[in-house]
DNA sequence: TAATATTGGTAACTCGTTTTAGCAAAACGT
DNA sequence: ACGTTTTGCTAAAACGAGTTACCAATATTA
């Protein structure tokens, strides 16, 4: 017994009025006179039927598919190894949620031909996007945005006239590298979050040569490690630092994920943190309070960045209002034990 | 200048032919004849204007979305806190991909009555569904099922016939803690990964009173505590351990996720791991092997138990094959150091 | 040469909605 | 009693594809 789906006209029927009058009453359509008795029996007969509108149906007509989407420019496992993604996106549904869209999620690489932004968008299988990590120089994107398709990004690029939902990475990490000195460290090294193509890396290094040349030290190449984003990256940049005649004694790490595995190398090697070398984290992950020692690190307002960006683009959607400013949100110097500031029985 | 999207009938009249030509051609329908000319110009028409077609229209005279839905039964806070969900989630995406779908993640809490499972199902939002941690009686997914819904399960629900992709998570807890008693562990408490209305809760301490008994221990309620999935409910719960007369030498604590707030109480109170106590986890999370101590734990698969969901279910959408078995896959004990039986220096 | 088969294509219907335009019947005003 | 408004509803036209059924023109066969 194959029960196929009910749709207008067998409500219509069974109501025993016309397609167009089940359509007036179940979206409450303003300006349409119907009579309560009418209004009763089509309700009925939708609830009796279990009816509930085709989306392809209305999407079509209306010319809005209700869905958005979140892609994230990077590789299927990197980008779902990024501990900071979930609640992005708790963020992103949570106002999807509230105005009736649905999130396909994506991780679509930079020039993978054949699941590429453009698809998504030119098929019309959304109705605008938030593009997660873009490249510095993202042609595609650029491509799309002058295709006149909502776009709102997460992260810089070299265009000016996108607008973005992203933090001040240059100072957060000037904020971090800052702490350190403050504490009396002078030999201060720098691991990476990802690739300098990424500009988030490029502005956390940025800000790290910043803070240590504006507290008068030399900006020193010997000292500068690079993660891709893994914990395994970590584990490996540390082995470097451990193995190179870099010696430093604090070390900041623009990524918890990736500090992770460096925290895993010094514990292999019986290297006290933060007694013997101080630790500095970027990205206040959920669980870098939880680490032995808790992880002195930058927060970043990961939900709220989902929310915000989620909001524009809904804004850009309903009510045809382009952002004109970037949104940038504040971070956090986040002073746990990691770094040797505060002690465990404070 | 509003570029709108190319449709068939503008690519059918740049090219000189009809709008079911231009379908033939894209679609390679078999069994139509076409002679090489046309398709050649009707191909480049469709490349000139940039030619995609509408991803609703499709759907709607196909009948299906070419959607999945990917639904989480928790409140969005504690689905996206799961940190085994987005190796899942990158599973059921992998194969998604290759079969041309794509995914829409979605917490939907139970007696959720807006968002719930049936509005997505009924207004032909997705095709099928993947629905991950269900409660033991959830109803609404049985009604669902009854109504010839597409649906593969991630969890056990008291309900036969609906099939499930998952683990045997009773046995693995037996492994977790013959383990421990295998180290010449007495006392060994419990904390739950979640409340036991989630069959995954249930089953595993189940495993674990059947191991003591097997080991010919009795089993004490005064030993077992209640997570709730996330690292704050551990951290609780060791703290009511801590201050109960229980005095346990071992703790198998049934999510990573919750032992991360375990380990955290146990090293603000100077209790070392393993040395003062043994901790056994279950999930085995990513970063599981980089915490100080590396974390002992059960592993689950989880990017083939999404990885075969998504099989399963595109399967049943493609050719109509429904599976009459569960599908359950290994776990594997990984004994690192946080259970006292390995030691750094190995 | 006439009957038949093949080639290359199209007109028209379908999917399930929303929305525009219009039309009877009832209510109202003078 | 006759025109005008209001009320309550519907027929028909979109939306943009896929698909069925059919039709010319050309090629093949008897």
């Amino acid at each position: 017994m194959m029960n196929k789906r009910a749709t207008a006209k067998d409500v219509a029927d069974a109501a025993g009025v016309s397609r167009t009058t089940v359509s007036f009453v179940l979206n409450h359509t303003e300006g349409m006179r119907i009579s309560e008795e009418t209004r009763q029996k089509v309700m009925q007969a939708a609830e009796a039927l279990n009816y509930h509108p085709d989306a392809a149906a209305r999407s079509m007509v209306k010319g809005k598919t209700f869905i958005l989407g979140f892609v994230i420019r990077q590789e299927p496992d990197k980008a779902y190894a990024d501990l900071l993604l979930p609640e992005v996106m708790r963020g992103i549904s949570e106002v999807a949620s509230e105005h009736a869209y649905h999130l396909i999620f994506k991780p679509v690489p930079p020039a993978d031909e054949k699941n590429s932004l453009t698809t998504l968008f030119l098929e019309h299988q959304v109705d605008g996007l938030i593009v997660s990590g873009p490249l510095a120089n993202d042609q595609e994107i650029v491509d799309l945005f002058n295709a006149n398709a909502p776009i709102i990004l997460q992260g810089r690029i070299d265009y000016p006239n996108i607008s973005s939902v992203d933090i001040n990475n240059r100072k957060a990490a000037e904020k971090a590298v800052n702490h350190l000195i403050s504490l009396g460290h002078q030999r201060i090294a720098f691991i990476s979050n990802a690739s300098l193509n990424y500009s988030s890396s490029k502005d956390r290094l940025t800000g790290y040569r910043r803070a240590l040349e504006a507290a008068g030290f030399v900006y020193d190449e010997a000292l500068v490690f690079y993660g891709d984003r893994t914990p395994d990256s970590g584990y490996q940049a540390m082995q470097n630092i451990l193995r190179s005649s870099a010696k430093p004694t604090a070390i900041f790490i623009a990524s918890d994920t990736v500090a992770l595995g460096s925290l895993n190398a010094l514990y292999q090697e019986n290297i006290r943190v933060p007694e013997d070398i101080a630790i500095m984290g970027f990205d206040d992950i959920p669980l870098s309070k939880h680490l032995a020692p808790p992880l002195s690190t930058i927060h970043i307002p990961a939900y709220d960045l989902g929310w915000n960006a989620a909001h524009l683009l809904i804004k850009w959607l309903e009510h045809k209002e382009i952002p004109e400013r970037d949104c940038i949100l504040d971070t956090e110097l986040i002073v746990r034990e990691s770094c040797g500031s505060r002690h465990k029985d404070n």
